[in-house]
DNA sequence: GGAGTCAGTTCAATACTTGAACTTATGGTG
DNA sequence: CACCATAAGTTCAAGTATTGAACTGACTCC
């Protein structure tokens, strides 16, 4: 049986592609764990689309539910190291709108408190891969396709 | 009048946070420009939703649409460099569905063939931004609000 | 002159989202 | 004790969006 090839960029908007997941998933890296503390910060989000989001991430491995006291029963939702991974496609949502779209917030590192970016890094060479390098190739197991190119240049 | 404070996460998914946006970037990042070519590229996309969601990249800034033939019409569609900086987006969401989703391609350096991470980086220490540092804080014009961490510790 | 390509549009059926109200269990206040 | 509030959701009707299939023009190629 021959499988179409799975991208990963569409697998994971499969995951976490809709309008509202991803918004959930920032407010979780930000510390919030409670139904109600997402329901509130996460901008006018209807409970029912909450919920479902929540139990669709907990089914995808992205989020742990657990019952912090019995009687009511309440829950608090963490990320696991999965979700905790999507971090850095929120900070590239972040920096992005931060310079094209309207932004009161900015990214930085707390330590120096410059304000930060996301690049591409090679671990091998221990150096920045500029965006015009990177490239989306088949893994190693089905090694016969040809490259693809993510990023053509740019018209201005 | 009392704005609420805008979040560039959310602003951006505004522009790009739907199904299917952001896998047109992707082709369109990969050099593809006419509508048969998304179109066929853009795994099932309806061409009622292909047409729509190029007219609202095009009216955001985020490509444009270029006649390059005159009779009968035909149409390049090209990333602005609004449109060209949303790779990163793009390649954060690649790196992590290649970790953790179905995935059969992997994001490399075209120069030194080395797999690629999306990380952080401050531009004034020159140096990475350990995720854990990261934070979004009010920009500079509305300086009197207090620290969100964007990534808080993970469970495991 | 018939088939094929390109760039879409149209339309009815289906699916998803939304807002408002409701539930269940409990804690705190007067 | 009665009343209000909080937390964590659920329910439901109404509205909005998406989908697939078919269709339209204006060509070009054989």
């Amino acid at each position: 049986m021959v499988r179409s090839i799975r991208c990963p960029v569409a697998s994971t908007l499969d995951l976490v592609g809709d309008r509202w997941t991803l918004l959930v998933v920032r407010d979780l890296l930000r510390g919030r764990s409670r139904f109600s503390e997402l329901r509130d910060s996460v901008e006018g989000i209807p409970p029912a689309i909450l919920s479902l989001r929540l139990k669709l991430l907990e089914e995808n491995g992205i989020l742990r539910r657990r019952q912090y006291q019995t009687n009511p029963p309440r829950f608090a939702y963490q990320l696991t190291s999965k979700g905790h991974a999507l971090g850095v496609v929120v900070g590239a949502l972040a920096s992005w709108g931060e310079k094209f779209a309207e932004s009161d917030l900015a990214l930085v590192d707390d330590e120096c408190g410059h304000g930060v970016r996301v690049v591409y890094h090679c671990p091998t060479c221990a150096r920045r891969s500029p965006g015009s390098r990177v490239r989306m190739v088949d893994s190693p197991s089905s090694p016969a396709a040809p490259f693809a190119a993510l990023h053509s240049p740019a018209i201005h």
